[in-house]
DNA sequence: AAGCTTGCGACATATTTTGTCGGATGAGAA
DNA sequence: TTCTCATCCGACAAAATATGTCGCAAGCTT
């Protein structure tokens, strides 16, 4: 006879949590695989025996039984969350919750559920006074998320995962109208408040083409296995695509005074580890750093106003100079 | 007698992770808090039976021995991850890694790296697929974090969640000694690559502060509970302290033509839900939508350059004007 | 209706669990 | 040093449990 703790811990962690669902038979070959060699009967017996205590289900309108774990109970974990690391995923919910794709999102909140569980239990008082001492401000404006379309996201991140061709239906921008398509998912690219699949068509085998996935209205996953260009490379594709805004690789050397009050931060938190500033008697800061050409950096630029002049580049200076112009004319 | 395998899962749940420790005494009074009124003894058979398979360590330097679960051990956690729930952590960590103070972000790791685990077992040829398919890529462009000192983040954080007193050295802007200053933590706000401590200061009871946490050069954590101003809010202090980028939360009504190539996807990803975009003969779009007075706002619609006319407030339209006088005054 | 699978009660037995006791050990105080 | 105290740990016996086996019943399939 073995340790029955440990073969029942094992078995906890085989049974899946519900919908999915584990039977007896199952259970008893896995054991086996790790070493457990025990009666069937014995697992159903462990099995009513942990239900009495543990948010544990048995499906048993038909037979076998199916077992898995209550949806929304929190398990066992140990060693347990500790205070600390239980404010830390606290906190990384509230850095993700506005950034995550919603499905994904409803993923990862069992985490959260459980350390908001044991912050509860150590601190009863303070986790309240957590929630009303802590924020975490965006740095940015944050649109409104795309509408999805229920299960359409989990089956697209299936397919690129497992790397199966989908049939799909998809709308094209500005079209009322969706469309059949045959598509092979190459893998996922997540940015801002979009998401977009990257894949391959039937029609056009040679170049992968990204489309944001909340214009999917249908997905069938297929049993087939994803046709790839060979070499693909997801970095490059986001790069020649402009996912990323990056122009080029090419480093130039930036150069540009920046108002005082509107540019402090960057002292302290510098654009690389390449920038210098200085002073300038003026009060002005003369900031110069190594840049890769980026519209991000250039978009980072103009929303200074005339916070800043652009020194540095040539290239760059001009487009500022024509920015002038342009602006001028508009609001003359 | 009770049952033994309940009792040994809880109990491993009452075991901290390494460096932390527990005491066969302390099992002991908290098993018995859960209604498992047992020896001692039998707390000791236990851990030297469950250290045998389960990543247990125990510290026999001194005794009483401290027990603890080996730090990097995953020990045990029912139901185990799906692989989907896996796949989601693994790219929470992809958000995360960028955005979320280094030092907490090593606490949510462990979290992390279990997800890994899982992956690489439940198909150790996905998860290197999975790996070079998915990119979380940043919005904006991202700036270094400023220098932290070992240990200063996690003080300064469990200061704010027991709400105890501190004695601090506070290096100011600009400044290169720091003096010591006697703190009153009342909460943490976190923007981007900085990460402030809002708090009272002995010098001025009345006005709460905000410090950012890369100036902290040591910190002491004292036994007395923090004073607070009645009636604190961090939201309104927020909001009152610029930190937010609002100026009002009155609303007004913007208007403004954009680019129409530059601006498509806010028909996908609205402003928010008052947004009305409309498509001009000449191309333009023409948007419109209730905003709040924003700093960010601004700084949004300076960064499309020309791409962007600003129709109405005329307060905002007049801003514009102006910016493009300076501009062309600095670029002549 | 036969055959198969699965759940489950019963049971005897081997095994484990557990409280208790006492000795060993080592730290700190007297 | 010696004494005291806390703790660990081996031994032991009784109680409780765990386990394989068997047989029956229920439900499904063929």
């Amino acid at each position: 006879m073995g340790n029955p703790t440990l073969r029942q811990i094992t078995m906890l962690e085989l049974i899946p949590r519900a919908p999915q669902k584990t039977y007896a038979k199952e259970l008893k070959d896995k054991l086996s695989n790790r070493g457990y060699e025990i009666d069937e009967r014995t697992i159903q017996r462990d099995l009513v025996a942990l239900e009495r205590t543990l948010p544990l289900r048995c499906d048993d309108r038909d037979k076998p039984y199916g077992w898995s774990w209550a949806e929304k109970g929190i398990g066992i974990q140990a060693p347990a969350m500790d205070p600390i690391e239980a404010l830390t995923l606290s906190l990384a919910e509230q850095y993700l919750e506005p950034l995550m794709p919603t499905a994904n999102y409803k993923r990862v909140r069992i985490f959260f559920d459980r350390a908001n569980a044991v912050l509860k239990e150590s601190s009863p008082k303070l986790i309240n006074r957590w929630r009303d001492r802590v924020r975490v401000l965006p740095e940015m404006i944050r649109f409104k998320k795309p509408k999805l379309i229920e299960g359409i996201e989990d089956q697209l991140y299936r397919a690129a995962f497992e790397g199966l061709q989908i049939k799909a239906l998809y709308r094209k921008r500005g079209e009322t109208q969706s469309a059949l398509r045959h598509i092979h998912p190459l893998g996922l690219v997540m940015k801002g408040s979009i998401n977009y699949l990257i894949c391959m068509m039937d029609e056009d085998a040679e170049h992968p083409r990204y489309m944001p996935i909340h214009r999917f209205e249908q997905v069938t996953i297929l049993d087939e296995k994803v046709k790839e260009p060979k070499n693909f490379n997801l970095d490059e594709f986001v790069h020649t695509n402009n996912l990323s805004f990056e122009f080029s690789k090419d480093l130039y050397t930036f150069k540009a005074l920046f108002d005082y009050t509107a540019a402090a931060h960057l002292v302290e938190t510098p654009l690389n580890s390449t920038q210098a500033v200085k002073r300038q008697t003026d009060g002005r800061l003369l900031v110069t750093a190594r840049m890769t050409d980026t519209l991000q950096f250039e978009q980072w630029l103009k929303s200074f106003g005339s916070d800043v002049e652009v020194l540095a580049p040539k290239k760059l200076r001009n487009k500022f100079k024509q920015l002038a112009k342009e602006l001028s004319n508009q609001y003359k």
